[in-house]
DNA sequence: CCTACCGATCGGTAGG
DNA sequence: CCTACCGATCGGTAGG
């Protein structure tokens, strides 16, 4: 007989992190979460120290993906379209498969302490630059428009990578796959037709 | 002598919209938000009934902004190119005038009651279908690529416009004027450097 | 992991 | 608009 259970703290970080990601991390309170989990609400201190020790780590853990997502492609030589492509691919997947910690890391990360605040606003920096310096990359070696404006585009780009925390459905059709190819063909490509001939 | 000052209960709306926006609905107290005004907490109650009607009325004055904002765009003939550059600068501009509330429109409505949560619902539906609309006009007329996914789209387009609320800086260089022209320059004509030629 | 409890704070009210 | 207060609930702890 093997042990399928997963340990109790994460249990607790699961529900956390759905509970949080539903009602905010300020409108769930410490006896909601236990008794999600089937305990009282002090058994939860046997496990825990604190209830902003979850909200880090919730936060922590959601950095981690993208970070782990993201910068194993930065040093990788290929077309800047390609790249582009793959890390909106690899994103839109971190917050595919963590919705719930991806709702709570856009929502809730004002609320940690100034240090696990300053952390995250580092961390949200480093995405910055990752973006900047592959759009960078492509103006330069000529894949992308000459005209662009760097941080606009970053911000386009995390724009449509970001906000699919909140209307993505996991277990629809559409895979994140499918959901990075399609706006990679739409912000590469753009939406005009081409037009026939020029007058 | 005339009366310039706002009448008491805008204040506490514009107060609140603050605070909800940087701290959160939950996390502010009618304590916290009194003290703002310089009153006792108490006292609030004299101009409103409650909590939660702070959070309905300035989720319902944001609604109300975007909706007189792109509805009357929505029968006007032109060109969707033109129409969607258009809708996505008025789109822009409402966050961008309303940085606080928008804030909490986008953060805050989850914790509204069954019924002003309905009317949220209801409203991003309708945001939704004008957006669907346009493209749709957009491809028909010949003026979009066929081949774009009608839903696909307009999450894109919405991606870029609401998730202004997180980066833009009101009184920077950057209007929201400008900030909708490179947007939607990018996305109408894409990233991607035009081929010299063909191979 | 439970029971029983702590001080603090919450949204809201009464009476002035 | 203030003072004083209400019951309810909060995060967390002690002792088992």
């Amino acid at each position: 007989m093997t042990d399928t259970a997963k340990p109790r703290r994460e249990q607790i970080l699961d529900s956390a992190s759905r509970l949080f990601s539903e009602r905010g991390y300020h409108a769930t309170s410490m006896r909601d979460l236990a008794g999600d989990l089937g305990m009282q609400g002090g058994s939860l201190y046997a496990h825990i120290s604190s209830k902003e020790e979850l909200l880090i780590e919730i936060v922590n853990q959601a950095s981690r993906q993208f970070d782990t997502a993201l910068f194993t492609l930065r040093g990788e030589a290929m077309p800047a379209d390609q790249k582009l492509r793959e890390a909106m691919y690899r994103h839109i997947r971190v917050v595919a498969d963590n919705m719930d910690s991806a709702t709570v890391f856009f929502h809730e990360w004002k609320h940690l302490s100034p240090e696990a605040y300053a952390r995250v606003t580092g961390w949200r920096d480093t995405i910055d630059a990752f973006y900047r310096e592959l759009i960078t990359q492509g103006v330069q070696e000529g894949t992308f428009r000459a005209d662009l404006d760097i941080k606009m585009t970053s911000y386009l780009v995390l724009s449509a990578v970001n906000w699919a925390y909140t209307w993505y459905r996991p277990g629809g059709n559409l895979g994140p796959r499918d959901v990075a190819e399609q706006f990679a063909d739409m912000l590469l490509g753009g939406l005009r037709a081409p037009t026939g001939e020029r007058p």
